[in-house]
DNA sequence: GTTGACACCTGGACGC
DNA sequence: TGCGTCCAGGTGTCAA
């Protein structure tokens, strides 16, 4: 599923393939996945250029000269620039048309992606922006934030979940944090030692920034489009790896699951 | 305020 | 081969 880094790489890529491009028509073809009323979302974006594409956690946001279109990929939203003129293909939901036969397409398998539309004034007031903690490799991102917002009675691998505390980790990251930092996923928030607080943060800015680096991560459920492959799959060490052995002491990596979301962690590197 | 269950969705894996 | 069931997972909502 695209996380922070698969985000960030879509991001740079349409960034070099459709700024300054003027959005002739905007086609839905399955209205849920917008969460403006439907005709403004569609009409306020003809004749508006995409600007700048920034990105705030997991959300997108294309910047025009009046508007933010903000877009969450979920578990399998990508974006496809094709002709104009290219046949629908099944799971393409919404369509941006440039007026020089270029067409953005968002696709979406599972339908659960989401965009929004807002004027520019109102971006910082969107709950959805607002909510959102602080990124990995963000100086703001501190051991005392971290003291703070992890103490609770809650396994730390929900919490590394939890948006609003580290913005742009999803569940393949989160394992991987955890394993990189020595912790057991089930050790509850209030019980980490400042030490380990501090792994967690030099932890999540180290694989995120080499995530970005070679493209994010390309697994079952989430290819990149646009022509980039990410290659952080080769990197993974716990992450759908059952069964496999621990790179570093050679146990065998178990599967658990916390929160109803799948972990995998070695429990001699990350006893309790 | 916190926590867990569920819904949203579809495709793939698996068992029969 | 075909069918039914389960699983994957980010996030929002709702009930306890």
């Amino acid at each position: 599923m695209p996380e922070i880094a698969e985000v960030e790489t879509v991001r740079r890529t349409l960034k070099k393939k459709i700024l300054n491009k003027k959005i002739q028509e905007v086609k839905v073809y399955y209205e849920k996945i917008v969460q403006t009323y439907l005709s403004k979302f569609k009409n306020d974006l003809v004749n508006q250029k995409f600007i700048d594409i920034k990105r705030k956690g997991k959300w997108l946001i294309f910047e025009t000269e009046k508007f933010y279109l903000l877009s969450h990929l979920r578990m399998e939203g990508k974006y496809y620039i094709k002709n104009k003129n290219e046949k629908l293909e099944k799971h393409e939901h919404i369509e941006f048309i440039f007026d020089d036969n270029i067409s953005l397409r968002y696709h979406d398998t599972r339908k659960f992606g989401k965009m929004i539309l807002c004027k520019k004034s109102e971006l910082n007031n969107l709950k959805e922006i607002k909510k959102q903690g602080f990124e990995p490799g963000d100086k703001k991102l501190t051991v005392d934030y971290l003291k703070v917002k992890l103490n609770k009675n809650v396994p730390i691998k929900t919490l590394l979940l939890d948006q609003t505390i580290i913005s742009g980790l999803g569940n393949i990251y989160a394992n991987e944090v955890l394993f990189a930092a020595k912790i057991n996923p089930l050790k509850h928030g209030n019980e980490l030692k400042e030490k380990e607080i501090q792994n967690i943060i030099i932890s999540s800015k180290k694989i995120i920034d080499e995530a970005i680096k070679m493209g994010g991560t390309t697994i079952k459920s989430y290819t990149s489009s646009l022509g980039v492959t990410g290659r952080f799959q080769q990197k993974l060490c716990v992450h759908k790896k059952e069964g496999n052995k621990c790179p570093n002491c050679h146990t065998k990596i178990e599967k658990i699951k916390i929160g109803g979301r799948s972990t995998y962690y070695c429990p001699k590197c990350q006893k309790i």
